[in-house]
DNA sequence: TCTGGGGTCCTAGGACCC
DNA sequence: TCTGGGGTCCTAGGACCC
């Protein structure tokens, strides 16, 4: 058996943490430049406010909502995550940490517990030691734990915790899981469903094999047979190697220089070789896009992208961010208003692995000094705080996005628990 | 006026190898 | 008129997840 432990609403929760008189309030909490509703507590659902609902469009429903609403503080999400994951995992012998808010635990030998009372006991566990609710779902594969702890935040009567092991519990959870709400069914594919007549669950799960293969390919047969109680997704303890990494950003207002976005994409090659070094990967491939916002006219709106393949893996900030900027040249064009830009590593090789391809013609000449000097940057900013030595032309405080209603850092600073309301 | 930021896997087709 | 069998690597695009 697997659970599912998900915390509900999780930012709006973790605002409630440190400030209990948001309790019983709406709360929501915005993306990046505080654009779009990212997280909204059981109140604010109420009322109405859509998940990834622009803030202006929903402005006035907030304000007469009463609603408290939040910038996106990344810092305390990231620390309450770490601590309720630490909770979870001292009760159960394996975890697989899904996304920030969410882990499956392994119940296997669990056999001869009652199930649904130890996921009680966890539940109040994870609330007693961090403050965060959670749910829980139990069943035989990861896929029917989603359904089962759907159910268990829909419904109230569940105490926050289902547990699916009999035919008939199982029988009647999928009959009343629409099929968009099945975990590996998204928009697309709900709709084509829809429209062959396959509206919850337990019509997809009864839908011939060869069917679903013929429309879905192997993704769509795999969660059919998780659906019927065979498990295709199994645990899994270590977290495979990142395969890419990207750092983008939208901007919050239009720019128009080649050096103004320069310098934004010299601090995306940064943060971006900081995230690399610490998977302890090399990549061999750049890539840079810069694009006008989404929603721009048709004819002001762009998009380019461009990707290099470096002459050997690199994990040196320098040699990344020379290779972004000249294709960055190659890719301005003038006249149009952008708005966001990104860079992301990918091709990636292990470091201090035998057998990288080194360069042919060339003798490698910087290439230990290089290692040495991002050795010294990444110790130093371990020491003394994020970006406090960097290359020259970051600048991570021009293109950090706006975020004016941020709550106080109060797990992870010092100096900001004061703040604390 | 104002619209997020990360990721994964799969398929199909083209170019190439022996 | 007839024209093998087995691969790899790369890219683009589409679906999905949080």
């Amino acid at each position: 058996m697997f659970a599912l432990a998900d915390c509900n609403d999780f930012y709006a929760s973790c605002e409630r943490v440190f400030n209990p008189a948001l309790e019983g309030v709406p709360v929501v909490v915005l993306s990046n430049n505080d654009g779009c509703v990212i997280a909204r507590s059981a109140e604010a659902k109420a009322l109405g406010i859509k998940m990834g609902e622009p803030e202006f469009k929903c402005r006035d429903r907030l304000r007469q909502g009463g609603v408290e609403v939040f910038s996106s503080n990344y810092a305390l999400y990231g620390d309450m995550s770490s601590r309720m994951m630490a909770t979870l995992a001292e009760m159960a012998p394996e975890i697989e940490v899904y996304s920030i808010d969410e882990a499956f635990l392994d119940m296997s030998g669990f056999g001869r517990f009652d199930l649904a009372a130890y996921a009680t006991e966890m539940r109040r566990t994870v609330r007693r030691h961090t403050g965060i609710p959670i749910s829980i779902g139990i069943g035989a594969t990861k896929t029917l734990a989603k359904v089962a702890s759907r159910m268990a935040k829909k419904n109230p009567a569940s105490g926050g915790v289902v547990v699916l092991s009999s035919p008939e519990e199982i029988a009647a959870a999928l009959g009343a899981t629409p099929v968009e709400d099945v975990w590996g069914i998204g928009r697309k594919w709900s709709r084509r469903l829809q429209e062959w007549g396959i509206l919850t669950a337990s019509d997809f799960a009864a839908a011939p094999v060869s069917w679903v293969r013929m429309q879905m390919h192997v993704v769509g047969v795999r969660v059919q047979a998780e659906l019927k109680g065979e498990s295709c997704l199994p645990l899994e303890l270590v977290r495979p190697v990142k395969q890419s990494i990207c750092t983008s950003r939208s901007f919050g207002r239009s720019v128009v220089l080649l050096e103004e976005l320069y310098q934004a994409v010299a601090t995306f090659s940064g943060r971006s070789a900081v995230k690399l070094r610490a998977e302890g990967q090399m990549a061999s491939m750049v890539t840079v896009f810069i694009g006008s916002s989404p929603f721009a006219d048709e004819g002001e709106r762009c998009w380019f992208s461009r990707t290099a393949t470096l002459k050997a893996p690199s994990m040196d900030s320098s040699v990344i961010l020379k290779t972004a900027a000249a294709m960055l040249e190659g890719l301005f064009r003038e006249g149009f208003e952008y708005r966001k830009a990104g860079v992301m590593l990918s091709g990636m090789v292990p470091r201090d692995q035998p057998g990288t391809t080194m360069l042919l013609f060339e003798e490698e000449p910087d290439e230990d000094r290089g290692t040495r000097l991002m050795a010294v940057m990444d110790e130093v900013n371990r020491r003394y705080g994020k970006s406090s030595i960097r290359l020259a032309a970051e600048d991570m405080n021009a293109w950090r996005p706006v975020r004016q209603r941020l709550s106080p850092r109060c797990s992870t600073q010092w100096d900001e628990i004061l703040q604390v309301r």
